[in-house]
DNA sequence: TCTGGGGTCCTAGGACCC
DNA sequence: TCTGGGGTCCTAGGACCC
């Protein structure tokens, strides 16, 4: 018998699998998960080409394909341009954000009423834990197949891996999509992922597989075996948990659905549709770019203390400049100054910027309050400027009466055309 | 008609202190 | 007659993920 299955009957299933030992730790992967919301939304969308990604006409790319659309060769993170050529027919939408949060909320409800060790990792997945004894002592293998059919029933489908940690899991769920549930029985691990290239290994990607190749090592068993020795220039402090997550030995926790993924930056970019060179235009970028990072810090109630600014050159190379700040602040009216006192250290003349971005980290708040006498700071120790209190009306108003009721005039240059990404 | 928009983590060098 | 070594903080950049 070979470790590796895909089960389509909850009899066969929990007949074999009604003992498991050990850990049983899942990841749900929903399938083509935007694309699959809006043909969910858009009936006369279904059993067609749809592609959610930017336009073919700026610098766009394939957020994600429907699997009819990936029949052409379109894939995620694919210029939309090249997909436009592919698949000309494709139905093709910008994203509706808010409503694929919502589908995604009730996925991770089902998985939530299944059991309270959840950790998701993005919108569109999430590791569980259904361990034996620890929260159920039903069969893993069925409880994966309630919540595959219970997905199901919310209009979407997902793939499941389910092994004995978290890279075993993942690696699994990506053999059999869509709809797919695969398991890798306890002890079968090793012999699961030994032939397997090094990249399918998340942690490993272009340039680790480079580094692995120079060294004579393709796969995750070669990986296992590999001397320590060889693998710290690669991988640092982490040479020996690769080589046990190669092995499949690494010991995975899941933590209870109630605990927060701490918050460690918010940062926002963009991308020009043509190259900014004038500075007038650049400042207003980046001042438009502090106006969504001080929202979304005040909704998190978040105040940081390193303002960074990057930047992308048309020929290709960046740069990101950081600077810490004396006190942490949720005001643009304070880090929006500073972020263009950065872009003055290397702004010259005939600079053609293709993207800018401005970002907060540092939230740490425990280093008390200090004192300086050249600024305002209000009682949690946080910088303010008198304007805050504009910024946080005009979001009031935008909350009320929609997005482009009010605004600084500044947005008018620029068109809104963000689009994230959805890898499945 | 080469590459978007979020994030996290790690490394390395320099400054500075003892 | 100026020099070692260790620790920590700050900054820049790169790899990786979805």
């Amino acid at each position: 018998m070979k470790g590796e299955h895909t089960y389509d009957s909850d009899a066969f299933a929990s007949a074999l699998f009604g003992a498991w030992s050990g850990p049983a730790i899942g990841l749900l992967d929903l399938d083509a998960f935007f694309a699959s919301v809006e043909q969910l939304d858009h009936p006369e969308w279904r059993g067609k080409p749809v592609i959610v990604g930017g336009d073919p006409e700026s610098r766009g790319v394939v957020s994600t394909a429907s699997y009819e659309a990936r029949t052409f060769g379109v894939h995620s993170a694919m210029p939309s341009a090249q997909a436009k050529r592919l698949c000309p027919h494709a139905i093709w939408t910008h994203g509706h954000f808010d409503r694929y949060r919502e589908m995604s909320a009730n996925v991770m409800a089902v998985l939530a009423d299944e059991t309270p060790y959840v950790d998701q990792v993005s919108i569109d997945e999430a590791f569980f834990d259904v361990s034996p004894g620890r929260y159920s002592s039903e069969s893993p293998v069925v409880i994966c197949q309630r919540i595959s059919r219970r997905v199901s029933e919310l209009g979407v489908t997902c793939s499941i891996g389910l092994g004995c940690n978290k890279t075993v899991a993942k690696i699994a769920s990506e053999r059999d999509k869509p709809r797919g549930l695969t398991v890798i029985v306890p002890g079968t691990e090793a012999g699961f992922l030994a032939p397997l290239p090094v990249r399918a290994m998340s942690g490993i990607g272009r340039s680790g597989e480079a580094a692995l190749h120079q060294a004579g090592i393709h796969t995750l068993g070669q990986l296992a075996a590999a001397d320590e020795q060889v693998l710290s220039p690669i991988f640092g402090v982490n040479a020996g948990l690769m080589k046990l997550r190669a092995a499949g030995r690494e010991v995975s926790m899941v933590t209870p659905i109630d605990a927060p993924d701490e918050v460690k930056s918010v940062s926002n970019e963009r991308t020009f549709g043509t190259d900014l060179t004038d500075r007038d235009d650049v400042d207003a970028a980046i001042a438009l770019l502090g106006e969504s990072v001080g929202r979304r810090l005040r909704r998190h109630g978040l105040a940081g203390r390193t303002v960074t600014l990057k930047l992308k050159f048309s020929y290709g190379k960046g740069r990101t400049i950081q600077r810490k700040l004396a006190h942490p602040t949720d005001d643009e009216n304070v880090f929006v100054p500073v972020a263009l006192e950065l872009l003055d250290s290397i702004w010259f003349e005939g600079m053609h910027i293709r993207l800018a971005g401005l970002g907060m980290s540092d939230f740490d708040m425990s280093g008390g309050v200090q004192t300086d006498l050249f600024c305002e700071v209000d009682e949690r120790g946080v910088q303010t400027s008198d304007r805050r209190e504009l910024s946080v009306t005009m979001e009031k108003v935008r909350e009320k009466f929609g997005r482009d009721a009010v605004g600084f005039g500044r947005a008018a240059r620029f068109d809104s055309d963000i689009v994230r990404r959805d890898k499945s």
